[in-house]
DNA sequence: TAGGGTACTATAAAAAATGTAAGTAATGTC
DNA sequence: GACATTACTTACATTTTTTATAGTACCCTA
């Protein structure tokens, strides 16, 4: 995950297009397998790292670090750790990242109407 | 992209996230890497396979076909073959593909104020 | 001293998505 | 008959994403 090849077609697309679309831009950040859950369950506040292990079941270790490091990078969430034993890390999301709650209802909503069909 | 492999653990995680929520759900089936750029230029008004290619710099048929037949699977788009030659098809959104608009319109806000940061 | 809890990291492999290159069908025009 | 046009299809290669498995560090408790 952390390691794109910045000189494939792939890459230089995708590039191009979030240039174009802020929409295509903002599904790029939001886009991981499992980010949009993570966002979802972090709307109602912070959590800690084994707390959302354990919302999201079938996640691995691995990719849930891979995921909050991503939003983290993309100043979707903090994390804070706190110095004790065992590590206690909270994450939490910032401004930006509560601001993605219109989308993720409209998202709902449109989800809903199109499972009825 | 046609060839999922149903007994994956992937695919297991993918259903049970879009099963719970929604918003997955909709991510899943609006988430390619070009779907939402098609999405966005036929909000505009139904348009040919040919204009899409032209609209949509670095795409390849192959990629246009297949993200089309998806769009059209979960009934996104509608695909309206004209009996000529050279041959002609109109793609346009659906109901319920104009109904993406106001997810289109949140990503594209939020997408703007990110980029900002 | 052994084991437990927490939040990770490293490495490999599998799966999925995307890209490349070539070919097809039908018909009208030169 | 060769060629152009359009919307594809097919086989294959590459890239990206996700999963699997096994560790690590730290201190506390028994």
């Amino acid at each position: 995950m952390s390691k794109v090849k910045v000189s494939s077609t792939n890459f230089a697309n995708k590039a191009a297009l979030s240039d174009e679309c802020s929409e295509v831009y903002a599904a790029n950040i939001i886009g991981g397998q499992w980010s949009l859950a993570i966002i979802a369950w972090l709307m109602n506040g912070k959590l800690r790292f084994g707390q959302l292990k354990k919302l999201l079941p079938g996640i691995t270790e691995r990719m849930l670090t891979l995921q909050l490091r991503k939003l983290e990078d993309n100043k979707i969430v903090t994390r804070v750790v706190h110095a004790e034993v065992p590590p206690r890390v909270d994450y939490e999301l910032t401004t930006i990242g509560y601001e993605l709650k219109p989308i993720i209802d409209q998202l709902s909503i449109w989800g809903d109407k199109h499972k009825g069909l």
